[in-house]
Parts: C-alpha cells; structure tokens; sequence
DNA sequence: GCCAACGTTGGC
DNA sequence: GCCAACGTTGGC
C-alpha cells in the first residue's frame, strides 16, 4: 500500500466537499507527472492526505482512500468541460483520474508552518519552495506524522 | 496582487 | 534538440 498526498484548492473542490460526497472521481489532473503516479503508481486502497492549497490556512486537512484506481478522465474529451483537451479522446485516451472515497476531516488544518518544523517531514516536497505538483508521494512515516499530529492539535 | 519556480510550447 | 518566451501554480 501506498501513500500520497494531494492537492486540491478548496474553493474549487474542499475535504468539506468529499466529506459530502462521500465517493468522488478526480478529476482535471492536466500534468504529466502527476497523470503518470496516478496512471503507474496509485492503487484502491492507497491512503491519501488531503491538502487545501491557495487558501487562507494552507496544509493538510484530512485523509481519503483511493477506491478504485486509474481510468479515462472523461472530462478530457468533453468540449464543455474546462478541463477539455482536443487531443484525447475516447478511443486515445490522455489523461486519466482516480475515485477517492472520504475517510478523515482534521479537526484544524495540519499547517504547512507547523509540518516544516516537524523533523519527520523534513524530507517532504510540499513542503518545499516551488513544489507545484499536485500529486505527490509521501512515506508511511510522513503520513502518520501528519495524522499524529492532526490528534495532538485536536486534544488527543 | 506579487513574483519565484516550474512546465509547456514552438521557432529555429 | 535547444532554449527563450509564455502560462500556470501557489505561498506569502
């Protein structure tokens, strides 16, 4: 099993918004790095760390889990999408997505501030100055970091 | 809103 | 295939 974090601006698409959701396919991933994790590397079962970029208070704000892996985004080949790519295609498929399913919301944000004080994280790339990808691979001890320190903030 | 960092595009 | 120009991301 595998663990990740990603990326989403939550007034695009927030933790609150998978919460409600429940299962939800990502979508609109338009970077090749990152199609390729997803496409390779990202399995159902996989756990996620959810992280709100380009917001007041930046970081992790909860965990999900990938529950089925990489298939066509069909976004890709609809001209009313904004996401809409004239070289894919049903039967040429480009980009794909993946579902995740909710799992955790954090009582307060997991700061970007506090995880690059946190020596466990240190070796972390969102962490990192111009780090733009928005899917990214984190160690087992970098996500039960963030998830411990989620609880300690929370009281326990 | 600024701007550094990065990815992509396209002329050559 | 190089690389400058351009567009986008995203913290601050």
């Amino acid at each position: 099993m595998r663990y990740w974090l990603m990326k989403s601006e939550p007034s695009a698409y927030s933790i609150g918004d998978l919460e409600t959701a429940g299962t939800d396919h990502w979508d609109g991933i338009r970077n090749y790095q990152a199609r390729n994790l997803m496409r390779d590397e990202m399995k159902a079962g996989d756990r996620v760390l959810f992280h709100h970029s380009s917001t007041e208070v930046v970081g992790v704000v909860g965990t999900a889990i990938v529950s089925r892996g990489a298939y066509p985004d069909h976004t890709s080949w609809d001209p009313e999408s904004k996401y809409f790519d004239p070289k894919s295609s049903p039967d040429n498929v480009r980009w794909v997505m993946v579902d995740l399913t909710f799992e955790s919301r954090f009582a307060e944000t997991v700061t970007l501030a506090e995880m690059r004080a946190m020596p466990a994280l240190e070796h972390m790339r969102v962490i990192k100055k111009g780090q733009r990808l928005s899917i990214q691979p984190v160690t087992a001890k970098e996500f039960k970091a963030v998830v411990a320190h989620a609880k300690k903030k929370a009281g326990g």
